[in-house]
DNA sequence: TGTACATCAGTGAACGCGCGTTCACTGATGTAC
DNA sequence: TGTACATCAGTGAACGCGCGTTCACTGATGTAC
């Protein structure tokens, strides 16, 4: 296997360290760092402590007086990545026609589109790269849990405006199905961040979210 | 980080070398030592080319005679579980009433047993973990194509089944139809491969499949 | 206002590890004569 | 039927590499007096 590290990875810039009391903005440069080897098309395996303190600029021990491993580093990504993508499909949301089905579409759509922007950040996010090794990390379950709620409520919101607009069919369960719509997003979303070119339809997120949504 | 390595892997038993003019078969145990790492619930970095041959029980060199590299064998190895699902869904499919919703459903939860069984078999098989190194490896484009194709032509068929009968809905497009039902099990089947326990009601297989097929 | 000093932010060298890969090799076994 | 030998199946030692992690350290900067 050929491995070259300074082909890939931009050279780090002249870094002045941080003042006096500022020492925590470090943190946010690892993550920033972090992300970045992921936007630069590397999959995950790029992204190790010595491969972000490079790209920050940093000598690698100057990591553990922010973060505990490698693990917690991606944790944070995931955590400011799932921030990035709430407001997105905020934004979204905000900017649609205020009726149920342009709502609907406008923030499925969005999620879609951040998967396909940030394929690399969207693998890491739900693709279960890192959660496996929870047993040897400082990571606990509850940072786990309540990871992507936000995002998930936004979309049972519009979901039920929908229906109360009768745009949507009803059924008993407003939660399992938006449930089950999220699935439906996610799997096109994943093979959309995980293939080079999807097969299929153009309308297949189109065809997706009617079904899925029961629209009318 | 703590990495133990024989306390994770089981030890190889002694083993016989293959007689002469059958030293083929030591490349379908390379294989099935991957499988095992895997379903011994390593991820995809727990499969090296020394952990495979350690678990083979053979030394390292040895797999050069059969691999060009450690994705070769992950080709291989998905290779291989494409052919074992594609057997899996016929199998349900025959075993299944002889009406399109029985058959349907047997085929779609057929895939999805598939996933929870063999979780990390099925995000090498789905996740993308190794197609982005595509470039550095002996691996083309050529033998990622059609990778799943008999599975999910098999798909296409029972849904058309479903239409004739007049159970689903006909739309224009059974293809793309097909295609964003089998998006929506793969949503759900890595959603389960993924994550510990899944969120949302026991019955969202049922609620995504019947919304997908467009279900009478 | 000047200076000693504690603290903060971060470094550089070193370690042991598992990895992929190479190389020359060994020893069993089938086959030609 | 016996034996020499070519071939096959696989080994063992070694290499350089990037990794995570440790340790003692350095040098700038704010603060107490």
């Amino acid at each position: 296997m050929v491995t070259s590290v300074t082909n890939t990875e931009s050279a780090a810039p002249a870094r002045r360290r941080n003042r006096r009391g500022e020492g925590g903005k470090l943190r946010e440069e690892i993550i920033a760092a972090a992300v970045a080897l992921l936007d630069e098309g590397g999959d995950e395996r790029a992204v190790t402590l010595r491969s972000v303190a490079r790209k920050a600029g940093i000598a690698a021990p100057s990591i553990y007086a922010h973060f505990a491993d490698q693990p917690s580093i991606m944790l944070a990504v995931v955590q400011q990545e799932m921030a990035v993508l709430t407001a997105a499909l905020r934004e979204a949301d905000a900017a649609a026609d205020r009726n149920g089905r342009s709502r609907l579409f406008a923030v499925c759509n969005a999620y879609l589109d951040f998967a396909r922007q940030h394929p690399q950040r969207y693998r890491i996010m739900f693709g279960g790269l890192w959660t496996p090794s929870v047993e040897d990390t400082s990571i606990t379950d509850a940072d786990l849990e309540s990871l992507g709620v936000e995002a998930f409520t936004l979309l049972v919101e519009v979901l039920g405006a929908c229906i109360e607009e009768g745009v949507a069919h009803a059924s008993d369960d407003l939660y399992g199905d938006s449930v089950a719509l999220w699935l439906g997003l996610h799997g096109l979303a994943h093979q959309r961040a995980v293939v080079r070119k999807m097969p299929g339809p153009e309308d297949v997120a189109e065809r997706l979210i009617k079904a899925l949504a029961h629209l009318k």
